[in-house]
DNA sequence: TTTGGATGTATCGGGGCGATATAATCAGTT
DNA sequence: AACTGATTATATCGCCCCGATACATCCAAA
């Protein structure tokens, strides 16, 4: 998943790690939020992988003769890419895509129209089973069950009606694009 | 927070880990979900640690000769419920109970309220800081930003707005109650 | 001048996940 | 009577990610 964003993100620019933190965090607005302690290991793993690379240390000093700081910067190879479109490519219904569907959404203007209608609609399909799920819970339970614990299911159930039509929107206007391309 | 999870409900009676899975699921209306790929180390974990302990094999066969099916029926001992109650009572306003909060609220029936009130209070403080990341992210970008990331942005706007009015329920409820037992 | 807040990289232990294997029970079907 | 599929039940594997922490530099304000 930071796999994923990582890959998109490096699409726009060579960055280091904190800046793509930082690039990162604004872009899913606090949705998902990765910490250090997987981008640093995550950055290692896709260099060895080949999928980014170390530019090249940047000069961009001239003045400062006490050596710049340490900062690998870090750009997208050709393999990458490649990875990136597979990975946008295989994401449909998994149920694993629900902590994913985020960041497949930030970056869905690099996505191909077929593929983001797959993602918008695994993501409702899964979303109906929750909010299904929990209206089971609530009737079933009627009065007997912890007072709070019905609080949780009914905020629940409210959240998932509201993302049902949101999805909904989304994938309206989707379609409706779908159409304006066609003709 | 599993381990949460596990000795709260192991409050109400024995079980399996097969059924905690099953309880645990409708208690949080997939809120949160745990897998047995968690769930089954955890006992072992909290079995080691003395946090629960096997029940000796119940019987309850009589009819049945070739051996019922093997099933660890746990129960919790003395050092566990100790425990549940030092967990709720540094429950508090760490980051790090983000996720925990739905498992927080299920068992609050179990909870002082005191320590509820510093869950909820912290849960809010979260939320709110969340909320205001968004709207900042909203302001700034204006019309620049992607189509997509603004569509995710306003919905977990939304979201978070929601879900402090509700928390401030919450908290207004608890305090009115405060205030019944005080006279 | 010192203090504090960004910037910047890195590691550690541990918790949780999805996938998968295995196997017995039970209900319905054919 | 045999077959089939769903449910019950435990367990392990590798992987991803997290929070905490450490360390170092740079910059601005007090």
């Amino acid at each position: 998943m930071l796999e994923l964003a990582i890959l998109g993100l490096l699409h726009e620019a060579p960055m280091h790690g904190y800046e793509l933190r930082k690039r990162l965090h604004t872009l899913l607005g606090a949705f998902r939020a990765f910490s250090y302690g997987s981008l640093y290991p995550t950055l290692r793993r896709l260099q060895r992988a080949g999928l980014i690379a170390e530019e090249a240390d940047v000069e961009e000093l001239a003045d400062r003769t006490w050596g710049r700081r340490a900062r690998r910067v870090y750009r997208l190879t050709a393999e990458g890419k490649e990875r990136f479109a597979e990975l946008l490519a295989n994401a449909g219904p998994q149920t694993w895509e629900d902590d994913c569907f985020g960041v497949h959404l930030a970056f869905f203007s690099r996505t191909p129209a077929d593929v983001r209608m797959r993602i918008l609609e695994g993501r409702r399909r899964r979303v109906e089973e929750r909010r299904e799920g929990l209206r089971a819970a609530l009737a079933r339970a009627g009065e007997q069950i912890d007072r709070y614990t019905r609080e949780l299911h009914r905020m629940g159930l409210e959240s998932t009606e509201r993302e049902v039509r949101w999805l909904n929107e989304l994938i309206a206007r989707e379609q409706a694009e779908q159409r304006d391309r066609d003709d």
